[in-house]
DNA sequence: TATGAATGAGGTTTCATTCAT
DNA sequence: CATGAATGAAACCTCATTCAT
């Protein structure tokens, strides 16, 4: 029998995604939630118990959805290079939405005060099974040979990384909004070129 | 009549640096830098007078510093390629020092509390005559043709991003820190190797 | 037409009196009751309108069943000795199942948020008449002569005294439950024996 | 070399002390206590970083003194009709400055949310060391035997518990303070007459 | 130069309560 | 009859800051 859903709940983990990963607001309050969310604090507290719980099943939920999309197109049986051009498409559409992720899961680790990311195991396997593909990839002469270690952090440094310091680099080149966007449309391209030598 | 430096100031200033930018704790307060300098709080309000002084000392301090060594590498009269290669080794040092002081930049920039970064003229000038020098090259068909403020955007991604991300790939690849250091010595000569081709 | 009537009054009132006198959690909230009642905390507000209005409720069932029971030995026409032995008996009886009752209502007192206690006026007729059939027993030199009152103090702070700070007791003589239970049997005809000389 | 004392933790603790064992606020916040104390709700948490450690510091304190107080006397030489006049002297004289200590203690030992109370050995010893004394006393024949626990019992009891209930007792035996306190003068000799029958 | 004392502003959390179903 | 959703008030606690020495 279920009971009436008023919504209210993924409002605020909406709200919350946006407020941390998107705007990037790192010391956003729980009233600052609340206030983005059009809620009371205390409704924050009636669903989630703590602020903490909250981060916690933001993340959940944000990482579980970009590693099964992620995850999907790595087991899959389309060409490698298929493979790697899906994925920079996942990773910029991710980062497009929600560039502060990453930087707000490793400043909360560094500041200690959470257990909020625990690599599962599923992805692991997933991440090691990837890398075969890659060694594999260099040994058949299809693309550099390089520690296949090295091949992801390139991927990801070449994806992910403009559009965390996107407040510096429109400064520091004077760029508009628009401008930016576009050199970011520009660089799905640009990246696989690089990648693929 | 110059009252005797203890040198006080210095370490606070210091300890700071290392806090944020190298440890990354972006949380931290007021009263953890005074511990980790093993000074009292108050003194770090004797010296600086509010928390966003010392913060603006910090950056004025870390951003001036690198910013003349590159500038300084932009301007010189040694080949194109040598120069690429000086800046990532700068780029990289830096970032190995302090892997979080962009993020840390960025995390304040948004939060709107401080008027902490304003891009100085000077260094613009210096950033556009080098995007020029880039332009140059591209035209001279040394280097692969792209926009090239694409080219600078490749050069600090692939040179900062895994510094950044280090806990994340830590877990991720289970690397130990060894390992992880390893990766990064590696990482100067590959970089160098993707700009040019 | 009465409606169905299925209980959960009379369990919330029970529940509650159990938790704060038995129990003897003091600081419980709307949300203990509840959980031990197995209630919804609406539930509660929902037949009592407050925590406030369901404390008078609670005290005035425990109360007028007490001081009933009491009145009704004080006013009988057995000896006097009967009846201090029977006193004894219905308030250690009380005392063993609701230990913290007068603690509670001392607490509500103090506290100054609520008008929980008002000595009723037929009680209080009843009280001064057992004082003056103990004054007749002074008189008749049956009992040792003394004020009254101190009679009475005497008689409840040896009843109710060590049960209500049991656990203190229990830590401080390293006893049991059981070891106290014991020595809480023994206490009635003590009491008695003191009180008589 | 001392450091300015301005005496201001004292008084937050004596504020504490009474407000919370003399007039028996069972509930008073932290509000309350700096507002009786005349300082900022914040310097409570200055000197004792929170509650709980304000409450335990208090307590310690003000059981220890009673402790020391208790065992000094049942350590003395005196003849042991002068021990139980002295303690009852003690215990009244502590009940009437404090008389909701014992019941705040337990209150929050059944709360359980401190680890409030613990049992110093040193105290037990001599707590056995006293009940081996009243053993001899009633092995003489100088006092009415019983279990030496049940002694103690009673000494308590007729000391403590009028002293607790007085808000209550004073609405049932229509008495002012004056003649509670006149009531609770004469016990002193009360007491003793009734211990050793 | 340096720091202990004290506090205002603001953070997270809990509680009793109301509303709508 | 009963309860999930939502909230205002108020609790505890932390932080940056000021003051006096």
């Amino acid at each position: 029998m279920p009971v009436r859903d008023t919504g209210t709940e993924q409002l605020i983990k909406d709200t919350a995604k946006h407020v941390f990963f998107a705007e990037g607001r790192l010391h956003a309050t729980t009233q600052d939630i609340a206030n983005a969310a059009g809620v009371s604090r205390t409704s924050l507290h009636y669903y989630f118990r703590s602020k903490d719980v909250l981060l916690q099943k933001v993340f959940t939920e944000a990482l579980s959805g970009l590693s099964s999309r992620l995850n999907a197109v790595m087991e899959s049986e389309m060409p490698f290079k298929e493979k790697i051009k899906k994925m920079v498409d996942i990773v910029l559409t991710e980062a497009i939405a929600y560039p502060y992720q990453e930087t707000f899961l490793i400043t909360e680790m560094l500041s200690g005060n959470s257990n909020i990311y625990e690599q599962k195991e599923k992805n692991h396997h997933h991440t090691n099974s990837f890398l075969k593909q890659i060694k594999a990839e260099m040994d058949a002469g299809n693309i550099k040979a390089m520690n296949p270690v090295q091949f992801m952090m390139n991927l990801f440094s070449l994806t992910t990384y403009p559009l965390i310091v996107r407040p510096l680099q429109k400064k520091m080149f004077k760029l508009t909004d628009k401008q930016y966007n576009q050199l970011m449309d520009e660089r799905k391209n640009l990246i696989c070129n690089m990648i693929f030598q």
